[in-house]
RNA sequence: GUGGGUAUAGCUCAGUUGGUUAGAGCGCCAGGUUGUGGCCCUGGAGGCCGUGGGUUCGAGUCCCAUUACUCACCCCA
């Protein structure tokens, strides 16, 4: 039996990516997996933003309760077992219900006139198909902004959002933004909107018909062909605002304005997850075909107090790292480097390649990046390995030079080489080589 | 859940109307040439042709089944 990794999951690899692969197996490179995570936290952190880390699985009835009993992600993704004492747990579907179960557990949120702000980063697991780009374990980073009830909060999650994005080399996005109501006045949508359908149920796909009952919302962003003219004419979301709740999304609208944030206002942009209000938002990127959804969030003002916490507002994001890293390659943007060694140690005899393995042991302690022969290789292969690891320089451990306590070194690049003390070797090759 | 496509070396792929010991490029190993790597040359290791049936004198090739992978729909990140 040869074991897989199972359906929809992949392995981050080491190593470069040859591009002879498939795409898939040049994103799964763990030194692109580095490199953007070290952009997320970077960002994060000129936002004041700090990560919060918590258990892949939850109980169940959490994600039930804050994601919605009637979506796809609840009522047909989860993955959901009981271990063996008996508890229902869920391995988490996004990553908003276990920080807001954390918060409430740790009383994060004490008073009022506070604003925290929490980023993550990890798996992320669905019960779906897979295809390129939709995976049954994914990963995203996120954030989430707490306690904040104004537009402006929601202006600087997505402006975090746009800024991650950017830092990546996806500038070319487009941001879509919509305003799904309060619990006041969607009420008054739903019935407007059932009235408006329900002449022309005959004529919609089976799933809109199903949503007209469940959802009617949802229906809005139907992809489905013969859905598409009804429609074009259904009342949305927008015009159905109490004031306040509209005067939120023309300030929200206005503040991207203000610092330079290109939007459109997708009236008919709705979110997979029942906890939204007021704002939505997604960002897409067309290299992405229907998986094309590179960024999603929007705000949860109801969802803390709905899980026994304080009434605190929250604004927030989830991106996915793959979906990303995808666009990227057929951006064919390069997109972080692997760190190569500066040096490689050559030696041949025994007492050269003991002297050589300390001599890494001590430049490795001084902060450089060595490589040696640990397989007893020819010189031939070592000299190989030296150059196609990327090392500038060979260093070559010789019984008569170590008389005199000398290694030769040798650029890689010219072909110039040099004797220099040992002693001296980390500074030879952190600076300028003699001579 | 619904459709389509593909399974041959570590990777990317050839393989004629069915016909002898199944090939290439890259990668890997050893050697030659280079002072001691790259470029070049020589050699080598590595394949139950996804699995199980069937047709046939003979199947990588044709048929059936099965499994896996993959793409698309749905949905999402």
């Amino acid at each position: 039996m040869r074991y897989q990794a199972p359906r929809g999951t992949h392995d981050v690899l080491p190593g470069d990516a040859d591009p002879q692969q498939r795409p898939d197996e040049r994103l799964f490179r763990s030194h692109k997996w580095q490199w953007l995570e070290g952009v997320f936290r970077d960002v994060c952190a000129r936002f004041g933003v700090e990560e919060i880390r918590t258990p892949i699985f939850e109980a169940t009835g959490l994600f039930r309760r804050s994601v919605g009993e009637e979506t796809d992600i609840v009522s047909k993704e989860m993955y959901e077992f009981e271990d063996r004492g008996g508890e229902d747990l869920t391995l988490r579907p996004e990553g908003t219900a276990g920080v807001m179960r954390a918060i409430v557990e740790h009383g994060l949120m004490g008073g009022e006139g506070q604003l925290l702000k929490v980023c993550y980063t990890g798996p992320i697991f669905r019960y779906e198909r897979a295809q390129r780009g939709r995976y049954r374990q994914h990963h995203q980073v996120g954030i989430e902004y707490l306690g904040g009830d104004g537009p402006q909060v929601d202006v600087e999650v997505i402006a975090l959002g746009l800024t991650y994005l950017r830092e990546l080399g996806l500038g070319d996005v487009e941001l879509q933004i919509n305003s799904v109501g309060t619990p006041a006045s969607r009420p008054v949508h739903r019935e407007a909107l059932r009235d408006y359908l329900r002449p022309h149920l005959d004529g919609l796909s089976e799933d809109s018909r199903r949503r007209f009952d469940t959802n009617p919302l949802r229906v809005l962003d139907s992809k489905a062909p013969q859905d598409q003219a009804v429609i074009e004419g259904a009342p949305a979301m927008l015009d159905y605002l109490e004031p306040d709740a509209k005067a939120h999304f023309e300030a929200v609208c206005a503040g991207l304005e203000d610092i330079g944030i290109p939007f459109t206002v997708n009236r008919r942009l709705v979110r997979g997850l029942d906890y939204y209000q007021k704002t939505a938002f997604e960002v897409v990127h067309g290299a992405l075909g229907s998986q094309n959804v590179v960024l999603g969030g929007g705000r949860y003002d109801g969802l803390v107090e709905s899980l026994g916490g304080p009434a605190v507002p929250g604004v927030g994001f989830g991106s996915g790292i793959e979906r990303a890293l995808l666009v990227l390659e057929q951006l064919e943007r390069p997109g972080g480097e692997r760190r190569v060694p500066v040096a490689y140690l050559v030696a041949r005899s025994d007492s050269e390649r003991r002297y050589a393995q300390r001599l890494a042991a001590e430049l490795r302690a001084g902060g450089v990046a060595v490589e040696m022969d640990l397989l007893g290789r020819s010189m031939k292969a070592q000299m190989r390995a030296a150059n196609s690891c990327g090392a500038a320089y060979a260093v070559f451990v010789r019984d008569d030079l170590l008389e005199a306590g000398q290694v030769a070194v040798k650029c890689l690049e010219d072909g110039v080489q040099v004797q220099v003390q040992a002693a001296e070797l980390a500074a030879s090759l952190n600076g300028e080589m003699p001579g």
